[in-house]
DNA sequence: TGTATGGGTTCGCTTTCTAAATCCAGACCT
DNA sequence: AGGTCTGGATTTAGAAAGCGAACCCATACA
């Protein structure tokens, strides 16, 4: 466990940085709780609203924002004998926050799991090998924690 | 890119999932961007308080709660000529979250980042070659992530 | 005509956030 | 000893967001 050097600052302020950008949109409770449940195949609003037993109001407001910035789509859908009604499906950019989430549930498995195992594991396709998340060079290559150097101004 | 399918409900009720627990200790936007500041050496009050410019008592409520949570340590720490003072340094657990903030880093840099090259990369020591958040087998071998599959129960 | 259903909005109340001011302990100076 | 500086907070009061419950609205269906 490598101690990081003391900093005053942050190389880049958060501000100018996409990771504080970032943040913006997802770092909140209730808009990530939402793409959880859109990874899982989710799309309703009642759905959502049955699963996060958040107060619709809330939930009406994330849908929103989180269309308004591109990881949602917003369209209507239609169950034959029902009204046309919306539904709300990730877009590419959404969908790309899944090797995050995953990698933040096992890092939730890791730490919080109590011990148990995990109720919820990732395998490659076709084989019953776990998975996990990491650093990869060019060629898909592992690299190790400790063999990450960053570098400013790229 | 390959449609999720519809489901009304996760496969896993968010209170028993580990990807809810890790998201109410670190979703939150003040937590995340701590955590980030964290990782790029910052330690002090004072110095987190000049980076995130968030209300002091945000801070220090925070930063309880991350030292409670077991991402963040706290112990004195003594420049000579100066009375001792706490600093927050991140544990092995708050470290462990590099690569999802580094991932999510990269994500703002492709969808946030308005076409600039990034201010911030990464590489692997001793080279020039940039690495990435990705997943792998048990090998160290990447997986793509058309080729993930999810386990339910362990 | 009425009832059910999904997808919201409106309404009050409570909690949390925010900014600014204040507090506090120890080091240093005179 | 008294005064000042400095880092690490807490207090306070107003603004914003969260919350639960109730209500609204359009359309299918009986």
């Amino acid at each position: 466990m490598t101690q990081i050097p003391l900093a005053r600052r942050s190389p880049i302020p958060p501000e100018s940085c996409n990771l504080a950008s970032a943040i913006e949109v997802v770092g909140d409770r209730w808009t990530l709780l939402i793409l959880r449940a859109a990874l899982y195949g989710v799309r309703r609003f009642d759905d959502f609203q049955a699963e996060l037993k958040c107060p619709r109001t809330v939930l009406s407001g994330r849908l929103k924002g989180l269309v308004d910035a591109g990881l949602l789509v917003k369209r209507p859908y239609k169950a034959p004998g029902k009204r046309a009604r919306p539904e709300y499906t990730l877009s590419a950019m959404g969908l790309s926050l899944r090797p995050i989430l995953i990698g933040l549930t096992q890092w939730g498995d890791a730490w919080l799991g109590a011990g148990e195992s995990p109720p919820i594991s990732f395998t490659k396709a076709g084989t019953k090998v776990a998975i996990r998340a990491a650093f990869v060079d060019a060629d898909g290559r592992e690299v190790r924690p400790d063999q990450i150097r960053t570098v400013i101004r790229g």
